[in-house]
DNA sequence: ATGAAAGCGCTAACAC
DNA sequence: GTGTTAGCGCTTTCAT
């Protein structure tokens, strides 16, 4: 038996397919007695109508796409969950998009909106290829500033954000910080390295370019930085990691010289990944609210595509430093001193 | 200025749409000239067809839903992986579906493809609710055998993973080696406790119950079972484990409670997620295939969609023992006799 | 309050 | 080889 459709519905009650349509969608303009009898009529075929058609027939598609740099970073898990979840109540369809670095893979996804598969996109890449800036689609951006873009955008304060980490080892009384940065081409990165180096000029500590080791924020990237500090013998007691991974590295790689954690060296990281909880003991570390980041790209996003009034154009979260067991006060004992 | 319409591009080709239609679907059957005509008229107005009315008109939607029990768990993180890029390359959309456990929620996305907004489904929240089951739409389930229902499905051997994982800490001279289930509801959970049995048989070991502990396959649930095992004083030298996260759990326990790993207690885990590697020293693991296992379950389910003759029933994909840092020989001195 | 009819943009018989 | 035409299933004017 074929899937009933609106007019099967509206030759067993009697009505016109648009009577159908209204009694679905605006049943208020129908007089009492017929809207029983179209409803009656769905029940009884068990119709429902086909949202390909409808969407099609109203020039939208109710779908947004999630556009990430790297969908199998863990980092995006909670925001997946806040995306789809927003997503969800509001009646949308999230596609999943992964751009692996790759501009041909971001003009793929940017162009389904204009062959019609999306209404908008949120994107998470840090990256928007020159040759398709002229002429974007909805759009959110996440995470990442774009330069010279000004686009709707839901970020958090990521130099406050370090300032916080590095204040919480410069109160445990460390003066000597090791700053672990990414490749430091990003806005996040650089911003994280600011706050780090802000954190310190405010305290009056020096500043040593020695401390500041660039990885890739993977964890294999924390390990050979460590590896490569140790190996020089610059001196210090704290690590501010501009990831969570980079920070398990880093903290994989002290054990294995013999150096304890946090009595030897503390380590702050940034994100709060399942990472976090994964090492033992737990990381302290900067959390990020990812859920409700996914949650604010989903509702900006749609209050865009649904021209409500009030879209703001720019929404920034707070973040929080999660002080769990990989910190602790700097040994201020003369030995130490000495050693350095 | 309005998007260009296969209308527009036929006026300025001089031709009808039908032929413009030809000219992008089947170039083969215009005359050369036409073609080029037509093809020039596209690149002038920029004309894109409108995927949204191709698949209307097909009755297709080139989108198929994937639907996870979690959405966070890092675990499927490379399935993602290998779903959107089978499905990339193929042509097809993935859209997120988080089922949460809960029926409700399962019911929506099941739904979505009668109403057309997907053509089908991949289920790895090995569940289907009971309402459902009559008239499931096309449909391949992933990693979770779903009791009473035969469908399209690819996974692993999950009783033979398990014997894989005791056979090498038996290798190892284990004798009481412990095994952490999660809930034993499920059928990968019960198959992975059936191949631990199965291994202590085979080598003539003797089973005991009390080494058989259950949690819930989190982080938490590991520790919590450690904590018991370790309170209760029974003897044991290793640790099968039916999740990474649960095996990471125990492993904190038992640094906590002053036992080295692997030099004390030997762990193995299963999955081979972001934890595996997290743990210091990496976590002998069994790998499966996540990549591989969305890659498959992707183009079974397109496969069936699109009718191809020889789309398989059922897949079983290989599993790799990962032997790293966490499990080591065991102690046969008398010493350790004694203590048990 | 309801119906008739146009049409969203495209494809695929079916003609010629 | 190319054009004509009839829809895919629905919503929404515009009449009545």
């Amino acid at each position: 038996m074929a899937t009933p459709t609106i007019r099967s519905v509206a030759e067993l009650a009697g009505v016109s397919t648009a009577t159908v349509s209204r009694a679905l969608t605006h049943p208020e303009k129908l007089r009492p007695d017929t809207r029983r009898r179209v409803l009656e009529a769905v029940e009884r075929l068990g119709f429902v109508p086909n949202r390909q058609a409808v969407d099609f027939r109203r020039q939208a598609t109710k779908t947004v796409i999630l556009l990430v740099r790297d969908i199998t970073n863990p980092f995006y898990l909670d925001i997946y969950k806040g995306v789809e979840e927003f997503a969800f109540e509001a009646g949308y369809k999230v596609l999943m998009g992964d751009a692996r670095y790759d501009d041909a893979r971001i003009a793929h996804y940017v162009d389904m909106v204009r062959n019609k598969q999306a209404d908008g996109l949120i994107v998470m890449t840090g990256w928007i290829p020159e040759a398709l800036r002229q002429s974007l689609p909805p759009i959110v951006i996440a995470l990442q500033m774009i330069a010279d873009l000004d686009l709707p955008m839901v970020h958090i304060d990521n130099a406050a954000a370090a300032r916080l980490a590095v204040e919480h080892l410069i109160g445990l009384g460390h003066t000597r910080i090791v700053n672990l940065t990414g490749p430091m081409h990003e806005m996040i990165d650089l911003e994280r390295n600011r706050g780090y180096r802000e954190a310190l000029e405010a305290a009056g500590l020096p500043f040593d370019p020695a401390l500041e080791i660039a990885g890739n924020f993977r964890l294999a990237s924390g390990q050979a930085a460590m590896r490569d500090l140790l190996a020089s013998g610059i001196p210090f007691s704290a690590i501010f990691s501009n990831s969570d991974e980079m920070a398990v590295g880093a903290i994989t790689e002290l054990h294995a010289s013999g150096r304890r954690v946090p009595e030897d060296v503390s380590v702050v990281g940034f994100d709060d990944t399942v990472f976090a909880s994964a090492v033992d003991p737990g990381l302290t570390t900067i959390r990020q609210p990812q859920h409700e980041i996914g949650r604010s790209a989903m509702r900006m996003l749609i209050g865009i595509l649904e021209d409500r009034p009030a879209a703001p154009g720019r929404i920034e979260l707070p973040v929080e430093l999660m002080v769990r067991g990989t910190t602790a006060p700097a040994i201020t004992a003369p030995a130490r001193l000495r050693a350095q």
